[in-house]
RNA sequence: GCCCCUGUGGCGGAAUUGGUAGACGCGCUCGACUCAAAAUCGAGUUCCGCAAGGAGUGCUGGUUCGACUCCGGCCAGGGGCACCA
C-alpha cells in the first residue's frame, strides 16, 4: 500500500543497503567504459562533519551519479587527511593517543558521510596516518631524493613557540602560526626541502593549459610564483672590505641606473655582517632588524630605516661616481641577492628611504608629453612609462629600449674577470620546507651516520613506522625523546647511527592521495602503472578556495616530481577544478553573547524579521550572515538536519538557490522548502502513476496535442537540466526540475482519470520516469523509492540518463515579442520558420504596435528569427 | 599600496551569452480545507498609479534598432598578495 507521506527514515537506510549490496559504486568494474574520476578534497578527521562537507560532497556526488548514468566507469573515492597537529594537541589535553583520537573521529565521520547516501567507493578508503599509506609516501620521498629533488639545507625557519614546530612560509599568516596564532620567531635549523623552485617556470606556464580551472585560482598561483625578469649586476666597492671587493644586486629596472642614489643590503647579508665586525653601532642596528620583520604589525608600522656602512659602491658606468652602501631593514635576504640599488625617483620605497636620509631623487624617466624641466619628485615616485632623461647615452630611449641597452652593455663589460651584468629571471616562489618536529606525521626515511652521512632507509625496510609508546608530557618532538626509536644501525656501514626524527609536513600527505586512490591497497608501490594510466588525471576536482595556492600548487609539483622520478603520470593532476563557496548562516546576539540558531525563534511579519530566545522569549539582535563557526555559534549540525528531514533534504538544500561557487545561506525556511519538495516528488509521482501507462509500455503511433505538450515539457526539461549539470550550475538544474514538477502538476489538473488515453498515459509514464532520473543525482533516496513505486526495473542509481528527443524540442508556434523603438509593445504567435514578410505583416497589425506607432512611418524593421522583432519609427 | 572579483525585487538568485528583466525558491498577503492548528491546495507579490500608463538591473557617460550583458569614468562591498627590488 502506498503511503501518503514519504518516510525517509525507513527509505534512506533501505536504499543505501541496496546500493551497497549491488556494489553500484565500485569503480573499475567496467573497464570497457570510458573512465571518469571525480574527487572532492578529502576531509581532516576533526571530529564531526559540518555543513561545508555536506555541500562539498553533495556537489561531487551529483557529478559522480550523473556521469555514471551517462555511461562512465566512475571513480569517486573517499579518504582521510589524518595526520596533523590537532591529534597531538588532543593527546596532550585528553591524554589519548593521537591514533586512537584520529581513528575514533574517522569512525564517527565515516558514519555521518555514509548517512548522506554518497555514491562513494568505500572499498578504496585510505587514511594518510595508516602505515600502508605513509610507507609508500616514504618510498616517494626516496625516489625524489634519488632524482635530486630533495635538499637538506641550513635555513632560517619560522618557529612556532606554542606548537614547538617549524612552519612553512605559507603557514605563517600575518606573522603568526596558522594554527596556534602565536607570534612566529626566526631560528636556524637544518631542514629537508622539496625543490619546488626547480619547477617554477613549468608550474607557471602549465597554468595556461588548465582551461577548466577558475581564472581566479590560476591568477593566485601566478602571483604566488611571482616571476620577474631583470638583471643581476655587480657594483665594485671603492675600497675592498677584507676579501670582498664587490656587491651584487638584482633589479628589474636597469634603465633607471642613472637615477641611483644608494645601494642597500639586507641585515643578514654577508657584507653587512662583515662590516659590523668593527662597528658596534651597525651590529646593534642589525640586531634590531632581526627583531622586527616577523610580525605584519611590525612591518606595517616599521619605517624604512637604514644604517650607513661607510662603504662606497662605484657606479658601473662612471668610475668617478660612488654611492653610499646602507644596511636597510626593508631589503630581504631571500629574494634576489639580498641587495638592491635605490632609485628614489621611480620606486616608492626607495623614495621613502631617500627622503629620510636626504639622499636626493633625480628623475630619469619622463612621461610622454611632459617637459623634463617640469619633472619634480616630491613624495610620490613615478613608476609609469616614458622616455629616458638625465641618463647620458640612454637619453631619449623608451624604458624598454633602455633596459635592453643597459643589459647589453653590462653583459659585455667585465669586472674582476667576470661579466658585470647578467640577465636573470627571479621568482618569489621558495623551496618547500617539509621538516616538522612533530610526532603525528610521516617519518622522513633517512638515517644519519657519523661516518656515512645521510643514508636513505633501504626500500625493503619501509615503512618506517611511528612508535606507539610515546609521551606528550613535555613540549617538543616525542620522536626525539623516545628512548629507543631513533637508535639504529647504519644501513651502509652497520655502525650505530641515528634515525631522522623529523616528520613531513601534512601537505605532503595530501599532495599525492589522488594518485593512491587509483590503487589504494598496493603494498609495493604508490600505485601500479596500469592504475595510474587508467584513472589519472582527475576529471573534476572540487574543494574550497582556501586551497587555491598551497595544496593545489604542491600537488602540481608532486605530479611533476613523480614524473621525473620514473612514474608514468601527467604533469597536471587536476584537469578540471571547481572551488565551491561556503555555507554561511545568520548570527544572533543576546545579552550574554552569541546565541545558537537552535535556541532562537524567528518571527517574520510585514515589518521584517525579529528574533527571540526560545528559553525566556527575550528579543535578541539579528547579526550579520557569516561563515559557520563555533565562536559565533552560528553552526547547524548536519546530523540534526538528517535526523529531522533526511539526507535528501540536506543535499537538495545545499544544491539549491545559490550557484555552487558562491556562498549559500543556510536558513531553516529554506531547509523546509527542500523538505516540501522531497515530499512533493513522492506525491506527484504517485499521482502520475495513477494515470500512467505501465512500465515498459510501447509508444502509441500517434499523440494528441495534450499528450504532445506533456512530452515537450518533459524533453525540454531533460535538455535544460542536462545542460545545467554539465555546466555545474546545480542551482538552475534544481530550479528547472521544480519547473517540470509544476508543469506536470498543471497537466494532471487538466485531465480526468477517465479521459486519459494510451497516448497521454505513455506521456505521463515518460514524464514520471524522467523527473525521477533527473532529480536522482541530487536526492537519490527518494528517487529510488519513487522509481520502485513506479514499477521500474532495477535501481535508479543504475539507470541510464534520459535523452531529449530533438524533435520534441521544436515548437510549432512561438511567441515573438515585438518592440517599438526598443520597448516591448506586443506579442505575436508565429511559426519558427516564418519569413520576414510574414512576421512584418503580423507585427505591424498588432494592436499594441499600432497604438505605439501613432501613425508614424516605419524607418527600420529588425527581425531576429526565433528571438525578437523591433520596429523603429 | 598592488592585483582580482562582485553590485538585479523584502531575501537567495535566473536571464538562451547583445534580443520579452525578475525563471525557481524563500518570505509575505488573501482565499480553500479544519472546531482549531499543522500539513496541503489555489490566487497575488519589482516600484509608482484605481487605471491607462510610466519608471526600473550601484551611479554616470557612450556604442547599438536593441545593453543586466560591450566600452570609458566614478561609487560601494568582498577576496588575494603584501617591503619581492
Amino acid at each position: 500500500m502506498r503511503a501518503d507521506r514519504y518516510n525517509f527514515a525507513e527509505a534512506e537506510p533501505k536504499w543505501r543497503k541496496a546500493w551497497e549490496g549491488a556494489k553500484v559504486f565500485q569503480a573499475g568494474a567496467e573497464p570497457q567504459k570510458p573512465k571518469y574520476y571525480v574527487l572532492e578534497m578529502f576531509p581532516y578527521p576533526s571530529g564531526r562533519i559540518h555543513m561545508g562537507h555536506v555541500r562539498n560532497y553533495s556537489l561531487g556526488d551529483v557529478i559522480a551519479r550523473y556521469k555514471r548514468a551517462r555511461g562512465f566507469d566512475v571513480l569517486h573515492p573517499m579518504g582521510w587527511d589524518a595526520f596533523g597537529l590537532p591529534a597531538e594537541n588532543a593527546a596532550m589535553q585528553g591524554k589519548r593517543h593521537p591514533a586512537e583520537w584520529t581513528y575514533a573521529n574517522i569512525g564517527t565521520m565515516r558514519a555521518q558521510l555514509q548517512a548522506l547516501g554518497l555514491s562513494l567507493d568505500w572499498s578504496r578508503e585510505i587514511a594518510t596516518c595508516d602505515a600502508a599509506y605513509y610507507g609508500r609516501q616514504q618510498q616517494l620521498f626516496l625516489d625524489f631524493l634519488r632524482a635530486g629533488l630533495v635538499d637538506r639545507k641550513q635555513s632560517k625557519v619560522n618557529w612556532d613557540p606554542v606548537d614547538h614546530t617549524v612552519l612553512a612560509n605559507e603557514q605563517v599568516i600575518d606573522g603568526r602560526g596558522w594554527r596556534s596564532g602565536a607570534l612566529v620567531e626566526q631560528r636556524e635549523l637544518t631542514q629537508w626541502f622539496f625543490r619546488i623552485t626547480a619547477y617554477a617556470e613549468e608550474l607557471l606556464s602549465g597554468l595556461d593549459t588548465l582551461e577548466r580551472w577558475p581564472d581566479k585560482v590560476r591568477l593566485m598561483q601566478r602571483n604566488w610564483i611571482g616571476r620577474s625578469e631583470g638583471l643581476l649586476l655587480r657594483f665594485a666597492l671603492a675600497e675592498s672590505l677584507g676579501e670582498t671587493s664587490d656587491v651584487e644586486v638584482f633589479t628589474t629596472r636597469p634603465d633607471t641606473l642613472f637615477g641611483a642614489k644608494f645601494v642597500a643590503i639586507a641585515a643578514d647579508h654577508p657584507l653587512a655582517k662583515q662590516a659590523a665586525e668593527g662597528n658596534a653601532q651597525l651590529a646593534a642596528f642589525i640586531e634590531e632588524c632581526r627583531h622586527i620583520g616577523t610580525s605584519v604589525a611590525a612591518i606595517e608600522t616599521a619605517e624604512k630605516k637604514g644604517f650607513d656602512t661607510g662603504l662606497k659602491a662605484v657606479h658601473p658606468f662612471d668610475p668617478g661616481w660612488t654611492l653610499p652602501v646602507y644596511v636597510a631593514n626593508f631589503v630581504l635576504m631571500d629574494y634576489g641577492t639580498g641587495a638592491i640599488f635605490g632609485c628614489p625617483a621611480h620606486d616608492q620605497r626607495d623614495l621613502d628611504f631617500a627622503l629620510r636620509y636626504s639622499l636626493g631623487a633625480t628623475p630619469v624617466v619622463c612621461p610622454e608629453g611632459v617637459d623634463p624641466e617640469d619633472l619634480k619628485i616630491t613624495d610620490t615616485a613615478f613608476d609609469g612609462d616614458g622616455r629616458l632623461v638625465n641618463s647620458r647615452f640612454l637619453d631619449g630611449m623608451t624604458v624598454e629600449a633602455a633596459k635592453e641597452e643597459v643589459a647589453k652593455r653590462l653583459e659585455s663589460t667585465t669586472l674582476f674577470g667576470a661579466p658585470q651584468g647578467k640577465r636573470k629571471v627571479n621568482y618569489k616562489l621558495r623551496d618547500w620546507g617539509v621538516s616538522r618536529q612533530r610526532y603525528w606525521g610521516c617519518p622522513i626515511p633517512v638515517i644519519h651516520c657519523a661516518s656515512c652521512g645521510v643514508v636513505p632507509v633501504p626500500e625493503k625496510d619501509l615503512p618506517v613506522t611511528l612508535p606507539e609508546d610515546v609521551s606528550f608530557e613535555a613540549p617538543g618532538n616525542p620522536l626525539d625523546r623516545h628512548p629507543t626509536w631513533k637508535h639504529v644501525a647504519c644501513p651502509a656501514c652497520g655502525k650505530a647511527a641515528r634515525r631522522e626524527t623529523d616528520t613531513m609536513d601534512t601537505f605532503v600527505d595530501s599532495s599525492w592521495y589522488y594518485a593512491r586512490f587509483t590503487d589504494p591497497h598496493n603494498a609495493e608501490a604508490p600505485a601500479s602503472k596500469g592504475a595510474l594510466a587508467r584513472w589519472l588525471p582527475i576529471d573534476q576536482y572540487i574543494g574550497g578556495i582556501e586551497h587555491a595556492i598551497l595544496h593545489l600548487l604542491y600537488s602540481r609539483f608532486f605530479a611533476r616530481a613523480m614524473r621525473d622520478s620514473g612514474y608514468d603520470v601527467l604533469a597536471e593532476p587536476f584537469e578540471g577544478l571547481f572551488t565551491q563557496g561556503m555555507v554561511v548562516h545568520e548570527t544572533y546576539k543576546g545579552p550574554n553573547g552569541w546565541v545558537a540558531p537552535a535556541d532562537v525563534r524567528i518571527e517574520a511579519g510585514e515589518n521584517g524579521r525579529r528574533a527571540f530566545l526560545i528559553s525566556d522569549g527575550a528579543e535578541i539582535t539579528i547579526g550579520d550572515i557569516e561563515k559557520m563557526s563555533k565562536s559565533k555559534k552560528n553552526t547547524v549540525d548536519p546530523d540534526d538536519i538528517v535526523q529531522a528531514y533526511g539526507a535528501d533534504t540536506a543535499r537538495l538544500f545545499v544544491l539549491s538557490d545559490s550557484p555552487p561557487d558562491r556562498d549559500v545561506i543556510w536558513t531553516d525556511e529554506g531547509a523546509q522548502g527542500a523538505w516540501r519538495f522531497v515530499q512533493r516528488l513522492w506525491r506527484l509521482t504517485g499521482e502520475l502513476k495513477r494515470v500512467a501507462a505501465p512500465a515498459g509500455a510501447a509508444a502509441p503511433p500517434e499523440f494528441s496535442t495534450q499528450a504532445f505538450k506533456v512530452r515537450q515539457a518533459t524533453h525540454r526539461a531533460i535538455a535544460q537540466v542536462t545542460d545545467s549539470i554539465e555546466r555545474l550550475r546545480f542551482n538552475t538544474a534544481v530550479a528547472r526540475i521544480r519547473e517540470l514538477a509544476n508543469e506536470l502538476t498543471d497537466a494532471l489538473d487538466a485531465v480526468t482519470e477517465a479521459g486519459v488515453g494510451a497516448d497521454l498515459a505513455f506521456a505521463f509514464r515518460e514524464a514520471a520516469e524522467a523527473l525521477i532520473l533527473l532529480v536522482a543525482p541530487m536526492t537519490p533516496h527518494v528517487a529510488e523509492e519513487c522509481w520502485a513505486d513506479l514499477g521500474c526495473a532495477g535501481l535508479a542509481a543504475r539507470a541510464s540518463w534520459p535523452v531529449a528527443d530533438p524533435i520534441l524540442l521544436e515548437q510549432e508556434l512561438i511567441v515573438l515579442p515585438v518592440q517599438v523603438n526598443g520597448r516591448k509593445r506586443a506579442e505575436i504567435f508565429v511559426s519558427p520558420q516564418a519569413d520576414e514578410a510574414t512576421v512584418r505583416a503580423a507585427a505591424l497589425a498588432a494592436d499594441g504596435v499600432q497604438r505605439a506607432l501613432e501613425g508614424r512611418a516605419v524607418k527600420k524593421f529588425v527581425f531576429v528569427p526565433k528571438r525578437i522583432v523591433n520596429v523603429v519609427a
